[in-house]
DNA sequence: GTGTCATCGTTCAAATTCGAACCACGTGTC
DNA sequence: GACACGTGGTTCGAATTTGAACGATGACAC
């Protein structure tokens, strides 16, 4: 291994302060949607992702991926949502292997109910608490970063 | 409740990358620290924090405070990290009720074994994606950020 | 068609996470 | 000192998360 180059003071501190506010973000946001919704910021999203594709719905490994979560948590989370009646799970028609997830209508009505607070929220903890050239170059950077890393999916391994 | 104020496109935008950003940078931070160390990153960040504090080691509650975890969370990975002779615990002098966190000599051998993998990883996925101006532009960011949360610590409740 | 290999989603066990309840102890008042 | 009240950490149980293993197809070559 080439020797190490640390991170110099303005690297070091953009990434602590993206550890730190990570942390406060999402604490607090799913704090936000527990208690007012009884929902965890993971079933907000799916939710959010379902809602999106309509009634075509999406397929488990496309919910997966646009979500960043392993398969195997999201089985996990969309039996929860389909047990609550707020998402539905059939069998793909062109894969016997697939399955395709829906929102459900009362699905939507939860999800409905429960963005105001949310988009809230996400105001008061992140967006609201920087000005409009801070947004859109936090956006800018972000966006680039996140445009590389889908380049090189796995190639980080 | 007021009407709600939707986020406008560019407001989105920045709070999907933030989302999906965080999402990549965490889960490939995470498995390389336990595919190379067999450390999490909530254990990493302890040995960091315990490491910067020295002899004097720190409080529980200020390490749960500077870490922004629950405190249960905190006193199970300090446990583990005891039990792996990473970290000892002891009463705190001036309050009985006190428990101090100290890093053992060995605690600082992994944690510095275990750095330059670690702020590699990092480097790939996040800080190396960026060019100097997007970098310091997301420090200043989530600096503000950052500092307005922790002004209203708990105010955002 | 048959074999081989990647893919789809689930299942599994183990580890981790969280808030709420809890006990022991400081702190301040009288 | 006795009291009420806030704090510091741990304990508790329930929910969630994870990668690895698994069974059942697709896809593709021969």
């Amino acid at each position: 291994m080439a020797k190490t180059r640390w991170l110099d003071e303005q690297e070091m501190a953009a990434w602590i302060a993206f550890l730190e506010v990570s942390h406060r973000v999402f604490r607090s946001v799913e704090a936000q949607l527990k208690e007012d919704e009884g929902l965890s910021h993971a079933q907000y999203e799916i939710l959010v992702k379902l809602s999106a594709a309509g009634e075509a719905g999406l397929r488990m490994t496309v919910l997966a991926d646009s979500l960043i979560t392993p398969k195997s948590g999201l089985t996990y989370q969309v039996g929860r949502l389909e047990q609550s009646g707020l998402v539905t799970r059939t069998a793909c028609d062109s894969d016997v292997r697939g399955v395709t997830a829906r929102i459900t209508p009362r699905g939507l009505d939860v999800l409905r109910a429960a963005a105001p607070g949310h988009v809230a929220r996400v105001r008061e903890v992140l967006i609201d608490l920087m000005d409009r050239p801070q947004l859109l170059a936090l956006a800018d950077a972000l966006g680039t970063v996140n445009g590389r890393l889908r380049e090189g999916t796995g190639g980080t391994a």
